[in-house]
DNA sequence: CACGATACGGAACAGTGTTCCGTTTGCCAA
DNA sequence: TTGGCAAACGGAACACTGTTCCGTATCGTG
């Protein structure tokens, strides 16, 4: 296997240089353009900021969710290492849950437009959506698990509920008059009810 | 002043037979177009249905966002007077307060992309977002007020929040792995907790 | 240094919402 | 009944998306 990985790696061993260059030149001006316009900031916008023609980005990316996944692997990956970390950390298993999710949503409502891309039902965005998924549920789901084993949530619930809700609630965070933070924590809070809903 | 307008009101009573007739058309086409492909339906395919020209829905509804309150505005009223009436019937407010929320709830998760529309930043929706707000909120306030002085729930939270919050939740109902209604009402449960969040 | 594979640029395509204006049509006065 | 004109219509055209495609330029190697 690594004899066959090496191999392959060899015969073709790296890209032109101006390949090369080009992707990393490309994921700067992405970057900066997401921040500036959001996540849906114009193909051709960011294909100027680098100073390459629009294929270029397409050779490299071949839809728009590569690139924004491209763009923000990292932090994704930072996020879902935290989980772990945090309920290792002794405290209670909620108290980790809930630091993970606000892990989460600092992530999000810095990224303008990336929960509503997230969410779209575009198939474009589909990559998108199935990143995200496949690395942060089962993340969320061991924290919703210790959680519940120690009777502090309701068991009820799944991670892929509680990472739509919780992104979607991120939705619009930006208007000044609706705090997606406070949100979160109500509906983390509910969670904290193992009994019917309602007051008394 | 009277005279004026009743005398201009007389002068150009009732708009062409024809206009009348195509407006009433483009109504049920759009519902219809809705229902089937989403609010996001193409303008286009609504022509088409309707059997009118573009140019001929743009005129009776400046813009698409015109076009989706006018198909909903009844629905929207009905559910802006069920709120005085819930709280009339004599229960908890809180009660009255979650009926509420659920018949928005039903409401939302019934039409296809109402809920992604109504969050969308797109300048194109701003008329529509603002109809909402403008019928809902105070709705949503009597309400929360109610059940806030009757201690039911935390004081300290807005109706536009709410509104936002569980609207928001409404996005992507109909993926069967997403029950926003439960998140809904995980989101109302937090709110009924008047101290610090988390267990014990 | 020359040649072939690799990568590039941007025109072209398909699909949006919206605008614009030549043409048609309903209505009212004569 | 009919003439005329304001109102309304239809749909081509525009501006803006994401994406594809291919002639051209460039890189790296023998």
């Amino acid at each position: 296997m690594a004899d066959i990985d090496s191999g392959s790696a060899r015969r073709t061993p790296r890209k032109r240089a101006d390949a090369r260059r080009n992707e990393a030149t490309l994921l700067d001006a992405a970057a900066a353009a997401f921040v500036s316009s959001g996540v849906d900031a114009p193909v051709r916008d960011i294909a100027a900021r680098a100073g390459v023609g629009v294929g270029t980005i397409y050779r490299h990316f071949p839809t728009r969710a590569d690139l924004v996944v491209a763009v923000y692997r990292h932090q994704v990956e930072a996020c879902a290492e935290a989980g772990p970390t945090l309920l290792a950390n002794g405290g209670a298993p909620y108290v980790a849950l809930a630091q993970w999710i606000d892990l989460f949503v600092d992530f999000l409502v810095t990224k303008h437009g990336l929960a509503e891309a997230l969410q779209s039902d575009d198939a474009t965005f589909e990559t998108l959506h199935a990143y995200f998924l496949d690395r942060l549920v089962p993340v969320c789901a061991q924290l919703l698990d210790a959680a519940a084993t120690a009777g502090e949530i309701r068991p009820d619930v799944t991670a892929f509920e509680v990472l739509r809700g919780v992104g979607n609630l991120c939705i619009g965070a930006g208007d000044p008059r609706y705090d997606a933070r406070r949100l979160v924590e109500l509906l983390i809070a509910g969670l904290g009810q193992p009994r019917t809903a309602g007051p008394r």
